[in-house]
DNA sequence: ATGAAAGCGCTAACAA
DNA sequence: TTGTTAGCGCTTTCAT
């Protein structure tokens, strides 16, 4: 009977027309797509997990374009995309063990997240999307360190050296204030602390003590942690030119904050983001824009090309620093570097 | 040794260790979720099935906040949210058929859709969200009858007799260009045609004669099919003094469109929407407000509880008129009913 | 061309 | 408390 379903050349057209005849008056309702899935050993679905709770999802407009390039990948290849119930907060890991999926892609998580542990036991393929990075899965994502040092290089260009930054948690534990070095340097968000120690870098080589900048973080990713954050930095050095955030929503969070403090930016403050989200280009946010629907798409279809799990293969995205209309030279009172 | 994993309680911890112990020294990767399903008759999972591709559903800003309210109810109840690949071109209705869920939420689709047919033949709970309204299938959504007609009430109230109105697609084959009463009639969306008959009723009822009302379809959903539909409608009667769109994007679109020619709004022509996105609100748009986010929650809830098949639940959710900025009283010339 | 049967890996019921 | 076994519904192989 199987054949009659799935295999219409096997049999004569006439015995398949009436077993499926009979099998409708029994009020069969067709195959059962477990019971095929256990046999055939191909659940025909992507499991996806994220960092945050489902529902955040879909209010961060990076992970939404994302997304979207995610299914995109999964219908081109007539897949299911599954999203794994895992919040961070529930260290419930059986979701995980429970998705009858054929791979994952994991999303944004930090190294120590019990949620990709468990995945990892699993004997299926993995994607890493942007985080952790860990050198035997594949991975893709942009490259966040250069994509940094040209935020970093613009701003260093344009004469600013007292920045303060504001950064998205560091690691699982909520910590709503400044993060020490030593906190940064041990940060389990591989992207934060990617950006965070190129942001070091150039700046200690620009002659800034990095110890000395304000590195201020916020747990939620949202515009009024952005504008908090930004409060809180300038409380801490309030001779600051410029903000860098690792993030659009908070340099949009930071750009209401100095909007309501009657600073004008660029003028008096310099604010600068990161991902190139619709909000951020509407504002005329100076940030780097990743291709996010090419994310999800290279995600999806590296995972259902079939690879060779001895060579993790590793895609790396092209990012583009944009100039807006936040990012301007320092306050005439700080530029005596370059008097006449 | 199903018990280790499971029922921890049922024996010894110190057997369960060994057990679990050898289990992983033999390379054990715990239990298939597959063939527990099987066993259990439970997926662990809900399916989403959708009038458009995939990815369309996070390019519309509506379907993002639904899509939000549907993955916190199954994040609540520590289930998957499995989105099918089902995109209207391709008839390839084998992925419902494929998908290992334990019912499914069907979302906005047209009555004669054949993904339709397919969840309905599964053994499956369905909850329908929007359309098609079927009797005897649990549904969630808003009254657009009433919703609509509080916006044809404005706008009759504001002294408007002469409209054109621009609608989304009415049926499966792609139509640009005027709908005849008849293809109104025959809709096989039921919100279009829910909406389009109020308003026929309302206008009706106001003295306007509907056959000579254009109403203009498009199949895509997009800001450049509003504007076009709204050149279209004024082309065919440049006399009309409002333009009544039954979504906000097609409203936004035809924004647009009224900027280019130079019309002021709501000056020289009204502009109406529906639906309530964020767009729309910071456009100052007179719309309706539906609660997404809610009608996802609810729809995801109503699958999730258990019930008997034999009441179908009809959940209808509170809309309401924003009256904005793009609705005014009709040119002057059109107000002679009103004279002194 | 058609029918019969093994077995995918698990859980739940039962036996010891 | 621990071990054993039937069977979930399918696909695939093999026998007719």
């Amino acid at each position: 009977m199987s054949n009659a379903y799935n295999r219409p050349d096997q049999l004569s057209p006439e015995l398949r027309k009436r077993v499926l005849e009979t099998a409708r008056r029994l009020g069969y309702p067709g195959p059962d797509p477990v019971a095929r899935s256990l046999r055939t050993r191909k659940a025909g679905a992507v499991g996806l997990l994220l960092t945050e709770n489902l529902s955040y999802a879909f209010r961060d407009p990076g992970a939404v374009g994302f997304l979207e390039g995610l299914a995109l990948a999964c219908e081109d290849a007539g897949q299911g995309l599954t999203l794994i119930p895992a919040s961070p907060e529930r260290e419930d890991v059986a979701a995980v063990h429970r998705a009858g999926v054929d791979g994952f892609v994991v999303y944004s998580v930090p190294e120590d997240d019990p949620h990709l542990a468990a995945v990892m036991e699993r004997p299926v393929p993995v994607v890493v999307c942007d985080q952790p990075r860990l050198d035997n899965l594949d991975w893709v994502g942009p490259d966040d360190r250069q994509a940094i040092k040209a935020v970093a290089g613009h701003l260093i260009g344009l004469g600013h050296r007292r920045i303060g930054v504001l950064c998205m948690r560091l690691a699982r534990g909520r910590n709503d204030g400044p993060a020490t070095v030593q906190r940064q340097a041990n940060a389990s968000f591989h992207v934060q602390k990617a950006r965070l120690t190129a942001l070091a870098e150039e700046f200690s080589e620009a002659g800034v003590d990095w110890t000395t900048v304000p590195v201020v973080e916020r747990f939620d990713h949202t515009l009024d942690s952005g504008a908090s954050a930004a409060a809180q930095a300038l409380e801490i050095d309030p001779e600051i030119t410029a903000l860098v955030c690792t993030s659009d929503i908070l340099a949009l969070g930071a750009l209401r904050e100095a909007q309501n403090r009657g600073l004008r930016v660029p003028e008096d403050l310099t604010i600068t983001g990161f991902d190139g989200i619709p909000d951020a280009e509407r504002a005329g946010l100076t940030t780097v824009r990743q291709p996010w629907l090419e994310k999800g798409r290279a995600a999806g279809r590296l995972l259902l090309e079939t690879s060779e799990p001895s060579r993790p293969r590793h895609i790396q995205l092209e990012t583009q620093l944009i100039a807006g209309a936040t990012s301007g030279p320092p306050r005439s009172g700080e530029e005596f570097w370059f008097g006449p």
